[in-house]
DNA sequence: GCAAAGATTTGCT
DNA sequence: GCAAATCTTTGCC
């Protein structure tokens, strides 16, 4: 395989973020997302995204109207929104649709094609830094668990996409169709076009209809990097 | 001020 | 299949 980290495809342009987020999104998929440069640099496809879609998306952060946390989903299109849940894992988001409509597409799956050697260590540091409190044992065995995932199996959630790339809070705000910046999107390669599919949203069973059955999650179908999502509710009703 | 839950992932039963 | 880990944000007192 040649060393697509030089081959560079282009930088992502804003108007195609700046419309709505269902198009958006189709467009998303097989886009590149880039850190870094040369010998170092990480270069996927993303094979899966979500859409958050105004305040009226009860399943959106920005259903509670402009915080502090989700800022930037209220800012223009092409910039990063990446929050912490679950106390632990960030998620990077690309804002879409005009400025102060607050929209953007989580990128829940990323597929490596180069540098998959810097997301392996990627993923290494990151659980070292969380094992740290359970002893070394722990430590071990997450290091031995990250060495024998497969190459497609490294940024394949929306966590492991952030732990893979080194993207923490301190992305929120920064412009990811720039292309001087060390974090960026670049466009699909038009010769290796993907086929989409849809289906509903992951992990927000919280949400009422019809938000919770919008078929918001697009995904490449069968490919490899694919997350593996919950099948079902995981909390059930009292009786 | 405090309790509760969350756009997740991992490990154990 | 289920629960723990872990901390910010939200919602209510």
């Amino acid at each position: 395989m040649s060393d697509l980290r030089i081959a560079g495809t282009g930088p992502f342009p804003r108007r195609l973020l700046a419309t709505d987020t269902e198009a958006a999104a189709r467009r998303m998929i097989g886009a590149r997302l880039a850190r870094g440069r040369g010998a170092a640099g990480r270069v996927g496809r993303i094979v899966e995204v979500e859409a958050y879609i105004g305040e009226e998306d009860l399943a959106s952060h920005a259903r509670f109207g402009l915080t502090k946390r989700n800022a930037a989903m209220f800012g223009p299109p092409g910039v990063a929104y990446v929050y912490l849940v679950y106390g632990m894992y960030q998620c990077l988001n690309i804002v879409t649709e005009a400025e102060s409509r607050a929209a953007a597409l989580l990128v829940r799956a990323v597929e490596p094609i180069g540098g998959g050697d810097e997301m392996r260590e990627a993923r290494i540091t990151w659980a070292r830094d969380r094992a740290c409190r359970h002893g070394k044992a722990a430590e071990e065995r997450a290091r031995s668990r990250i060495e024998a995932l497969p190459e497609g199996r490294l940024a394949s959630g929306p966590g492991l996409v952030c732990a893979a790339f080194s993207i923490d809070r301190a992305a929120d705000g920064i412009d990811l169709c720039d292309p001087e910046s060390d974090l960026r999107l670049e466009l699909a390669d038009e010769d290796d076009p993907l086929p989409v599919e849809t289906g509903p949203r992951a992990g927000i069973d919280y949400a009422p209809d019809p938000w919770r059955s919008r078929p918001w999650r697009f995904f490449v179908p069968g490919n490899a990097s694919v997350s593996s999502v919950p099948l079902r509710s995981r909390r059930q009703v009292a009786p």
